[in-house]
DNA sequence: AGGTATGTTAATTG
DNA sequence: GCAATTAACATACC
């Protein structure tokens, strides 16, 4: 789940409510989340805080309080923020619950491979991560600069999130199917109109995808999303879908209309 | 019971 | 140094 776009609707749930709000109290009910500090500490640096904006940086989303102070959440797999009245109780597997004056941020998380971390801002943290460019709104001369500078093949080329943040395995392989690009095609010496065509469907499937609400059943019939699974056929020209695997992750994409050259 | 899963990272190999 | 592969992480779902 918890690609971009996932996360951008997470980011626009999240700025709607918070801002303005308040930390009573912060606990952390799974410590190992919580990257190189103790829950004690996650807690001091919070409490008593306000909220001053939520933003997102690929995958990354950020809770800015004033003065900069920066609680940064990452989904891992099954990660998930949500905002409780005051008086709803906790959902399953909540992992972190931030009291405010009104109302309560909880982030539920059942397979427990998120991240929570402090950072004094938002700057501070991503360059701690070594986080690319979000892959959002990434114009195409930068594009074509940074596959030039890769020798990567393209699916991981835009997996790797200190290339470009954002994009997983899933949106991968929507925006190759997409572009009409081999997963495995080396992301350096595509023609001009394939870097346009990359980048175009690159904004375009995350655009389109948030304004779904990152929900599969909201976007287009086109989406190869839809068929992601054995014995499904390509939704352009009818042929088989094809499954690789490149890394431990697996790849789909259409044989047909994604050649490795050309 | 066994296979699968959308993320990241460290270790290993070429 | 870079890129690709594999295992590990922890748990739910079918």
């Amino acid at each position: 789940m918890p690609e971009l776009p996932e996360v951008e609707c997470f980011t626009r749930r999240l700025q709607e409510r918070l801002p303005g709000r308040c930390v009573r109290s912060l606990r952390v009910t799974a410590p190992a989340m919580l990257e190189g500090l103790t829950p004690g500490a996650c807690a001091r640096a919070v409490t008593g805080r306000c909220v001053k904006r939520v933003t997102r940086h690929g995958k990354h989303l950020l809770v800015v309080f004033e003065q900069d102070t920066t609680l940064a959440l990452h989904f891992g797999l099954s990660g998930e923020p949500r905002v409780l009245a005051d008086g709803e109780t906790a959902p399953p597997h909540t992992r972190l619950a931030l009291v405010l004056d009104r109302g309560c941020l909880v982030v539920t998380d059942p397979r427990k491979l998120g991240r929570i971390a402090v950072a004094e801002s938002p700057a501070a943290y991503l360059d701690a991560h070594g986080l690319g460019p979000d892959a959002l709104g990434l114009s195409a001369v930068r594009l074509g600069a940074l596959l030039e500078a890769s020798r990567s093949g393209l699916k991981s080329f835009l997996m790797n999130q200190s290339v470009l943040a954002g994009i997983g395995n899933v949106y991968s392989d929507e925006i190759l199917f997409q572009a009409r690009l081999h997963p495995r095609r080396p992301a350096a010496g595509l023609s001009a109109g394939a870097v346009r065509r990359l980048h175009r469907c690159l904004d375009r499937v995350l655009a389109t995808a948030i304004a779904a609400g990152a929900d599969p059943d909201r976007m287009p019939g086109r989406f190869l999303i839809h068929y992601r699974h054995p014995g499904a056929r390509c939704p352009r020209c009818g042929g088989a879908l094809q499954r690789l695997t490149v890394g431990s992750r697996h790849a789909w994409l259409c044989p047909r209309c994604q050649p490795q050259a050309g």
